[in-house]
DNA sequence: CATGAATGAGGATTCATTCAT
DNA sequence: AATGAATGAATCCTCATTCAT
């Protein structure tokens, strides 16, 4: 039922956006009653969390269980490869991607992409802090905040915005980026 | 009027977010009846588009001012003083900042950022041409929208997320960021 | 509900007239909330179509009623007792009546009654042809309608106007006019 | 400038009917400021009222001078010159017509057309009273009630939904029914 | 007189939420 | 648990009218 929900949300959120986003059309689409969303769930709000947090939740698995198979491997194939595990996740639904990174309201909704976020960064930056031969940067806090947010962003922006470049060259220009940075 | 209504537009989405901003809020915060509004906006959506070209237009404005002063010097010194002027322009409000950014329903009101980012490709992309001493990437329209997105999506962030950087070191990153990708 | 709903827009309708006709009045006459009028109506406009369709309905089948009865009889008293139904029907609400045939706004309230007089005009017209011994007019279609309008708007000015005639002596003009055109 | 005022209220009936009639519509169709209005008049009722005033009076003398002209006639001509001019009048303007005969809201508005309509119904009244070998009724003011609003009615009726009959037609139509009314 | 900016009550409509069944 | 009718506050917007200039 909860199951039922979710998707039924996830679809309205994809298929018109967050400002038609109202608990009757999500009812409608669950084929389920108005007040039997209120047993689920305490408000609408809590509905948009929940499908963003799933979002968020496939997405940074999909990069993790990338990442984790080439966790060994040091340098530039391992950034390209996580970065194109990451453009892989994104592809996968950029309607839902643009409602969630640009439509949707603040608040709660936005807990679990910053969670996420955190633990990118302390996972990064113990990485970069455990390895000088590839981490030229004073600071691997630091270092590790520039290089997700700008390698997360780049790739955000490029499946929402489609500009000139094509996947390759994207890929090519997120290495040079982040090694380029690395040691320098 | 059409400034105080602007102020008090400006004012509501940025203490309450854009759920709160109703024609009522802005026209009680500007002390005027909600009738007069219309006499002067065809719609809230316009009002709404109003503050945001005017914040856009304000935050491109000191941006390209600083970069006008340095245009001349190559090199680091251009990409710190501007990072700086964007950060500076940026921390003039950064609740409005936050609502721009990741509240406002799409429409209109990303249509003026957009164009603005356009444009600042654009420039960087036919400077950075111009330059291969300093520009080592092979094709410059795609460095220039890794540059200017990277540092954009940091300076936001560092002025919405305020995480565990100084500052300068937000500028050292940057300016490591930019010399060592366009190098490499 | 959908009853009291429309109860309460005749209500409104016959005591204040089309101009004060507003979702509210009739909500707050219906002792319903406004958001239930939307559960069953459309819009306010389908509210006031209902009130009128229904009053047209009754209107006719009324009359019709009346005259199936006496459908056999030729002649002057079909034409006494089908205009006593007709005053009758109408005499059950003038305020009404006034509001249906002075105030409304056009529209879909007006085609329900051109759609009624166009049919009675049918009737009329096929059953004048059928009978040469009552009518001598050379144009059964022309007859019809002029008999037919001829009759309603003096049986609905009658009620609304409340001239200096009384009920029998209106039925007795009625026929000698009838009866003096048919036969001329 | 009542001149004016009123002019651009008739434009604004024939033009879009009585639900777009706006004070500020007028003012604007006038080419004079929505104060000025409330110089001449003292709301937005009483500009109606003058130019569905003004549109009786010239219909109502239009008539008027075809009956003075063939007032020594007696009979079936008298008959239809009259309803020839009536009709002659009412084609002027059919959009006025409609707008002044179905969807004006009650009140003041009504005041010119029902007295002008007394005023006829006298004269004609005083008219049969005096000519009983053209009026076999009994009584004149009831047989000029219902001769008057007959005609009116078919007129306007004619005028409005453009029925299929021909204008001669309706012509004969009607002195048919008035002669065969007033011998019987 | 004329203006027209300003008013603000009121309009139609939506939708998150509740609750009796 | 599930329903879905009912709610009513809140929304955007209009327009007859006023009044300072």
């Amino acid at each position: 039922m909860v199951e039922r929900i979710v998707e039924a949300g996830r679809q309205v959120l994809v298929e018109d956006g967050y400002d038609t986003f109202s608990t009757n059309r999500v009812a409608a689409a669950a084929d389920v009653s108005p007040g039997s969303l209120y047993q689920y769930f305490p408000d609408k709000a809590s509905i948009v969390a929940v499908v963003v947090d799933r979002y968020v939740d496939e997405t940074s698995e999909l990069v993790a269980a990338a990442l984790s198979d080439r966790i060994t491997e040091l340098g530039p194939a391992m950034v390209r490869d996580t970065a194109d595990a990451l453009l892989a996740a994104l592809e996968r639904d950029p309607a839902l991607l643009r409602v969630v990174y640009e439509e949707l309201p603040l608040g709660r909704t936005h807990a679990r992409l910053t969670q996420v976020e955190r633990q990118v960064r302390h996972l990064a930056a113990a990485y970069l802090g455990a390895r000088p031969e590839i981490n030229h940067r004073p600071d691997a806090a630091a270092a590790a905040w520039i290089m997700v947010l700008a390698i997360e962003n780049l790739a955000v922006r490029w499946v929402l915005d489609r500009p000139d470049l094509t996947r390759d060259q994207l890929l090519d220009e997120m290495v040079a980026l982040i090694a380029g940075y690395l040691l320098s």
